[in-house]
DNA sequence: TGGCTTCCTG
DNA sequence: CAGGAAGCCA
């Protein structure tokens, strides 16, 4: 469909061009007060111009000698060879060349489709003499103080007409819809008689273009209305994933990301959603998508009372492990081996976007309604369902392996690929997650080392008296840089090997080991024999 | 030789 | 966290 449809001008303008939709379009996209007006559509097939009726079916104009009006060429088709003055407020189906008699029919029949009532129109061709007649019953219908009025039809100014529409569009635009039409109709059947029979006839054309502008406006509100895919869950996930990072296509160098490096996040990631079109970047619909606010339960702690009260005593039996006076002059040797071992970490590095595929939530809905610029803003905003399939790591799988770190320090490929199997694993995504890991292990490491040395030059005489518990600094760095947002139990196993680590480095410095520049590997050797499984859970079918 | 790991750097 | 160099190992 064409994508002015939708514009912000076609709530004041009758132009509905419905090129590039099917029948099966159209016929999903009924105006939502179709029982009091009827709306008929245009569009093409095979380079036929096929129209809708009101009750959903649709034929083909070739067919048609009369009847429905093609709104579109209400809009765009006009001949002024019959004669008639041009009115930037009428456009007439002058392509059909019926004459007048046939415009008029055409018209009477719009009629009859909006107003459902058979006794304002005439079916099929119609003769002045049938319209002449339907008048004079109209004229009946008329409040008697106005019936003494000239029927004569001198001729209005076009001025005049226009006043007339505006009058009746100000006074009826906020009454009960059903029963707004039809006073409407009325209205114009008073102010048509009133008029010469040319201009009866472009009022109503003008009148007709107004209702159908009516309708299709209030059909796009209530399709808009209907569509709750786009609401807050997307929404939320389009937040969350806005730091996607994907840098597996730099591993190997190779150009699949399509990713052109931009220094803002977001606006990376919205450009890799897919290369769009031209989008209205005004376009109300999105604006407000984007403008929802997120309220997505951040998960609950896990941590229980039980838990927290088992903290309490394991806090206590930390402290003796570390000396208070310690703790004080630890922040000074911390500064100090930061400022000597640890190495400046220079994280501002804007993160990568995947490619990734999406199918939208709802595409049948979104084919449906012909939208093609609001699928794609959608696609951007569903990232995370169903039918997603990731060629690249996102943060969440990148959380995901930091707590895996808890259990694995050194995972097999076999254990990655069970976990993270909502990836395509190619050999950049194998070796960036390898990767991830050897980065976790390499901090580990360091702590590891600060910490045995720290607690050496306090002077902790014996290995067995050095602890991690929870409430441990060691531990709190370490929770801080794999579980930042603390909402996931650290399983206990974890802060044994991280003891038997730390005692592991406390000896080797202690004996002197560390002058041999490879005297970490034998505690690699000892770590990675520690390893646990994975949980079932991280082998589920949803990461994170 | 390829896969994996550590170390170093940004 | 990523990139790259270097080393180890089957």
């Amino acid at each position: 469909m064409n994508q002015s449809v939708w514009s912000e001008g076609m709530y004041s303008s009758s132009s509905v061009c419905l090129d590039g939709c099917t029948a099966e379009h159209l016929s999903s996209f009924q105006p939502s007060h179709s029982k009091a007006l009827s709306v008929s559509a245009t569009f093409h097939r095979d380079g036929e111009s096929m129209k809708t009726l009101p009750d959903g079916s649709y034929y083909s104009t070739r067919d048609a000698a009369s009847g429905l009006i093609c709104s579109n060429q209400l809009s765009s088709s006009r001949d002024d060879t019959a004669g008639h003055l041009p009115n930037p407020y009428l456009h007439q189906d002058w392509n059909l060349n019926s004459g007048r008699q046939a415009k008029r029919a055409r018209v009477e029949n719009i009629i009859k489709g909006m107003t459902g009532s058979p006794g304002l129109c005439c079916s099929g061709v119609t003769t002045d003499q049938d319209c002449v007649q339907e008048e004079e019953e109209t004229i009946e219908e008329l409040p008697l103080n106005l019936k003494h009025l000239d029927r004569s039809g001198s001729s209005q100014s076009r001025a005049t007409r226009k006043q007339n529409l505006r009058q009746l569009r100000t006074r009826f635009s906020h009454t009960d819809e059903r029963s707004e039409i039809t006073d409407r109709w009325k209205k114009v059947k008073l102010m048509s008689y009133f008029q010469s029979k040319p201009d009866r006839i472009k009022l109503m054309a003008d009148v007709l273009k107004d209702e159908l502008s009516r309708a299709v406006s209030r059909s796009v509100d209530s399709i808009f209305k209907s569509m709750p895919l786009l609401q807050t869950n997307d929404v939320e996930n389009v937040e969350t994933d806005m730091d996607l990072q994907s840098s597996t296509c730099r591993d190997n160098k190779l150009p699949c990301c399509g990713a052109t490096e931009v220094p803002d996040v977001q606006t990376e990631a919205l450009s890799l959603v897919l290369q769009k079109p031209n989008v209205e970047p005004s376009n109300k619909f999105v604006l407000q998508s984007r403008l929802k606010p997120r309220h997505c339960p951040k998960s609950p702690n896990t941590f229980s009372h039980d838990s927290a009260q088992r903290e309490d005593r394991v806090s206590e039996k930390n402290h003796k492990c570390l000396p208070e006076v310690a703790q004080s002059k630890f922040e000074a040797f911390d500064a100090h081996w930061n400022s000597v071992k640890v190495r400046s970490k220079v994280n501002s590095r804007s993160v990568r976007s995947p490619q990734i595929h999406t199918v939208s939530a709802d595409p049948m809905l979104l084919e449906t309604l012909c939208l093609p610029h609001v699928k794609i803003e959608s696609d951007s905003l569903v990232k995370n369902n169903l039918y997603m399939l990731n060629e690249g790591l996102t943060t969440n799988h990148l959380k995901k392996a930091k707590l895996m770190f808890f259990y694995t320090r050194y995972p097999s490929s076999l254990v990655l690929k069970m976990c993270f199997h909502d990836v395509q694993f190619t050999r950049c995504i194998t070796s960036q997650l390898i990767k991830w890991f050897s980065n976790f292990r390499e901090f580990y490491y360091i702590q590891m080392e600060k910490f045995a040395r720290h607690a050496l030059m306090e002077g902790v005489a014996d290995a067995r008296r050095l602890a991690v518990g929870r409430e441990s600094e060691l531990f709190r760095a370490l929770n801080m840089h794999y579980n930042k947002a603390n909402d996931f139990q650290v399983p206990e196993r974890f802060l044994e090997v991280a003891e038997i680590t730390l005692r592991e480095f406390y000896i080797a410095v202690s004996m002197g080991k560390d002058r041999d520049p490879s005297w970490k590997k034998a505690i690699y050797k000892v770590i990675c024999k520690l390893d646990s499984d994975v949980p079932a859970e991280f082998k589920s079918q949803h990461t994170g």
